[in-house]
RNA sequence: GCCGGUUUAGCUCAGCGGUAGAGCAACCGCCUUGUAAGCGGUAGGCCGUGGGUUCAAAUCCCACAACCGGCUCCA
């Protein structure tokens, strides 16, 4: 038979010979499409559009419009780029370089750094070999023929990775002009395919991502079809950056670094505010449910870690001192002083489940390099708790928790994906108690009807842990909450209750945080809200902007009754023109913006201005007080806000 | 911690061997102001810190620190 019947997308199918192209399936159906084409979807697998199709099959062609063409686009791009640094430094040794959402990158081995200053020269370098147009040809290559070939061309890492790929699978090279890359693909037909690219960043980055192995130069890179689609995408990076907390906090007044302290944030007014709020919030949900807020030392001798295990699994991670010959460590978590609060008394089955919350401060080093505003600090405060539970509880308390965390994220409008991290390789303990703990919490989850993934090998080294991945505005996301179940550290503790019939047993510890560390929660809420807070959460919800100075009076007036009814408010008093107030306020994106001059000030009303908004119009200031009132409580998005969180 | 980059006025940045500059903010005047920047003036800097090269260093070199982009790590 020598042809075939291939059924395309919209479920026509069309006879060609056999051994026809993808390509030409693509020229066949129409002129545009064979342009457009990057990759074709063969039966299922994303192949070469110079693939030669032998049977029936299902075809679909793939274009920028698909998330698998714009990888095939992007994969490409950094063989193109990775040929271009070859041409310039012949003695660069390639190892892997892949696809990215926005872009690509290739981790090289470089005679010598590569730095900024190199991109304009591999940019030009890429530009002329897409000029060139050369064919990407792919081969089927025996092993040991293509290990020869590699390790000749001193392309060591090359040959490490031939080694890594199970024997029975194919080899396959790619060449485009001299240059050949062991690589699966699939790739454009030709270098020429590619219009528009630019190098982003270089970075270092080990090889096999283990940090014992040499570190490579990661040369970052995107590409696009269009200019304007490249432009647009810097133009989002532009506006990614101008909402980054470390740019936005100190503008707005919230919190500021100093090199005096690094890895510490210094809480500013209205940033400290905006804390209170988060902090009392978690208050205001835990204390109903039976919690009991406690404040423990801040500084331990070494021997409560050496017990918990913390000494033996995170002492480089400590701030650690000697005083008087002995050792001491900054505390980094509350686990370990709570668990001696429970052996404060005896405890009766009858206590259970036991919250203990606290909020006090921890510290943790963090490598100077991985510091990151609020994301990453060295010092913190958690929404942390312990609940100390007989076994039979864990269920109702998780679900308990689970609760909390609805309340919290649903008021946010962010909404979360769960992982159950299981047993890690530096665990603790006994296997079988791991796999108990492992199946109550997934138990949980089944009762509560939540799906969750799996997270193998990612849980505490005492115990597996449910983690909670929020996400923001810019579709990131971030591990917040989190519930950890622990029979280990009771265990180690020694840990009893007595029980209805008078024997001592062992609790179990649910370990839980909510928001997580407050700092970093604010710096994701920063970033989610653009500094765009909603009223509730605002640190100052309403500005008293009066016309001139004959109107202070009445504009003091109103910020007194403000204050008195609650609510964070400020007057600009300064001897300027209104819409250079409103500019400001505007700029610290306060809420509510309350202008009053004569009008106003005659007949009791103020002139009222959400930011983002125009003029709405006066009305009594009672009315104003209850408009405000009404908002707080519901928790309410106003449109600024909404705008801010829905990109 | 590792690789690369950056560090000049409160902020954003220019200056890149020859006596420190701009805009905005701040302060002081004038204007008494009606919904996103009124006008004029004043003041402000051991050019991140410490060493070195040079007749001369913000500028060149070295070390350290903080920060930025990544990597590794994250109880």
């Amino acid at each position: 038979m020598s042809t075939i019947r291939v059924r395309l997308p919209d479920g026509s199918v069309r006879e060609f010979p056999r051994g026809t192209t993808a390509l030409a399936v693509a020229e066949a159906i129409g002129p545009r499409l064979a342009k457009a084409a990057l990759a074709a979807r063969i039966d299922g697998v994303v192949r070469d559009l110079t693939t030669p199709l032998e049977k029936d099959c299902d075809l679909e062609i793939l274009t920028w419009e698909h998330p698998e063409g714009r990888e095939v686009y992007r994969h490409t791009s950094t063989h193109v780029m990775a040929q271009a640094v070859k041409r310039l430094w012949p003695e660069t040794k390639l190892t892997v370089g892949p696809p990215l959402e926005n872009g690509f990158y290739y981790d090289i081995d470089t005679p010598r750094p590569i730095t900024p200053d190199d991109f304009p020269a591999i940019e030009a370098e890429m530009r002329k070999i897409i000029e060139e147009d050369l064919p990407i040809i792919r081969e089927e290559v025996d092993r040991e023929w293509a290990k020869r070939f590699f390790a000749e061309r001193g392309e060591d890492y090359k040959v490490l990775l031939i080694d890594k790929i199970p024997e029975g699978e194919p080899i396959t090279i790619y060449r485009q002009g001299e240059f050949v890359d062991l690589c699966t693909g699939p790739h454009l037909p030709s270098t020429g395919r590619i219009k528009v690219i630019k190098l982003m960043s270089v970075a270092g980055a080990y090889w096999e991502g283990d940090q014992r192995n040499k570190q490579l130069q990661r040369l970052y890179g995107t590409s696009f079809e269009k200019q304007s689609d490249l432009d647009r995408y810097l133009k989002q990076l532009e506006e990614a950056k101008k909402r980054d907390h470390r740019k936005l906090g100190p503008e707005l007044g919230l919190f500021t670094f100093k090199e005096e302290a690094p890895g510490f944030a210094f809480w500013l007014p209205k940033g400290y505010t905006l804390y209170r709020i988060l902090e009392n919030w978690s208050r205001s949900l835990q204390e109903p449910r039976g919690y009991q807020e406690v404040r423990t030392p801040w500084l331990y001798s070494s021997k409560i870690y050496e017990t918990s295990g913390h000494w033996f699994h995170f002492r480089e991670n400590m701030f650690t001192f000697e005083s008087e010959s002995q050792a001491y460590a900054v505390k980094p978590m509350n686990c370990p002083g709570h668990c001696l609060l429970f052996k404060n008394e005896v405890r009766s089955y009858r206590d259970l489940p036991l919250k203990i919350a606290e909020y006090g401060p921890l510290v943790r080093y963090e490598p100077s390099g991985t510091l990151h505003g609020l994301l990453r600090v060295r010092g913190m405060h958690q929404d942390d708790a312990h609940i100390f539970v007989r076994e039979d509880q864990i269920e109702e308390q998780i679900l308990e928790v689970q609760g909390i965390i609805d309340e919290i994220y649903g008021a946010l409008g962010m909404p979360y994906t769960v992982k159950l991290a299981t047993r890690p390789e530096n665990y603790m303990g006994d296997p079988a108690l791991w796999e108990r703990a492992e199946a109550a919490l997934a138990a949980a989850m089944e009762k509560a009807g939540i799906k969750y993934e799996l997270n193998p090998g990612e849980g505490a080294f005492y115990g597996p842990k449910l983690e909670y991945h929020i996400t923001d505005a810019l579709g990131r996301t971030w591990q917040c909450a989190t519930i950890q179940l622990d029979f280990q550290l009771p265990q180690r503790f020694d840990l009893t209750y007595v029980d209805a019939d008078g024997q001592h047993k062992r609790p179990v510890m649910i370990h839980r945080a909510i928001m997580g560390s407050i700092e970093r929660f604010i710096g994701i809420l920063t970033e989610h809200f653009a500094g765009t807070f909603p009223v509730w959460l605002a640190p100052v919800q309403v500005r008293v902007l009066p016309i001139a100075d004959r109107h202070h009076d009445y504009a003091q007036k109103i910020l007194s009754d403000l204050k008195a009814a609650g609510f964070r408010a400020e007057a600009d008093l300064r001897n300027e023109k209104i819409g250079y107030k409103i500019r400001e306020a505007e700029v610290q994106k306060i809420p509510f913006m309350l202008v009053v001059g004569d009008k106003e000030a005659e007949s009791g009303t103020v002139s009222v201005r959400r930011r983002g908004m125009k003029d709405e119009g006066s009305m009594p200031f009672a009315a104003f007080l209850d408009l405000l009132r009404r908002e707080v409580a519901e928790k309410a998005m106003d449109e600024a806000a909404r705008k801010a969180t829905t990109l």
